[in-house]
DNA sequence: TACTAAATGCAAATGAGTTGCATTTGCATA
DNA sequence: TATGCAAATGCAACTCATTTGCATTTAGTA
């Protein structure tokens, strides 16, 4: 009971056991700075863990259960169908992929931000959309 | 030489092989009014041959070539990453994916067709986009 | 019609992800 | 602080989609 606070400290999201590969495996979520894929977050979990070995399955599991919690979301590169998560931070980027070196870059904004999706799909709610480009970055421009 | 024109009349793209599993696979992706997965295309291709049993991996090379060919294009459902080909026809269609019963939607128009996408990737040369509508359809829609 | 490169079938291999089960471990409670 | 148990983990075996090597067949040509 008088422990309530120190938890909150944490910093962690409550309601879920903290393990020790749950923690790595959110500080390496904190720490991306684009989705990765879930044998990414394996490697990279067991390189903050120094030593400790993990199973690839358990780091499956955590981000399937993140994903319930509603801490992460999963999806998939469009061109190619590759599974990502990322934590779920409110805000949503959409990726211009190149063709040539597979490179993705951030969009700074949404094109959707101020179009209404909604218009031309009678019946059908719109709660939300995911956008690729497709083209070629300057340094693969072809010219 | 004097055949020139017959094999023109064939109505198949030329410059391939055109085996029978090829003609039938062909004719799978003429009449689908969807982008398929490799298994259904499997599927139906055998249906189409009457008793001749298809190879799976046959099936995927087929895919394969053709869509070396700019015949057929391979995409995936952002939403789960499955795999799907379909015939390129020039245009491209977006679908509105029903977060219930999983029921797509195609959409009759493109949100893109008069935006230009470009405008904000400085550098990049945007030369192609996927979208993705996620929602409730009218069966599905919450009241 | 005969030849050859390409296409096919088959079976085995790969890679991503899942699952069952025995063991370990947070964490709530006494 | 010690204890108990549900939940989490590790491991190995499994599934599913896709790929690959190799021997055989076949389309299209010379």
């Amino acid at each position: 009971m008088k422990d309530m606070e120190k938890k909150e400290e944490t910093g962690y999201p409550q309601g879920i056991k903290w393990t020790k590969q749950r923690k790595n495996v959110y500080a390496v979520l904190q720490e991306a700075t684009e989705p990765l894929t879930a044998v990414q977050i394996y490697h990279l979990s067991e390189k903050l863990a120094e030593g400790g070995e993990y199973a690839l399955s358990t780091i499956y599991r955590i981000l399937a259960a993140f994903e319930e919690k509603g801490l992460v979301s999963k999806t998939t590169w469009m061109g190619d169908g590759t599974v990502v998560y990322e934590l779920n931070r409110g805000e949503h980027t959409h990726y211009a992929v190149c063709l040539e070196c597979h490179k993705r870059i951030a969009l700074q904004s949404c094109p959707f931000a101020h179009i209404h999706l909604d218009r031309e799909t009678d019946g059908f709610t719109v709660t939300g959309h995911k956008l690729e480009l497709y083209g070629y970055c300057k340094d693969c421009r072809k010219e």
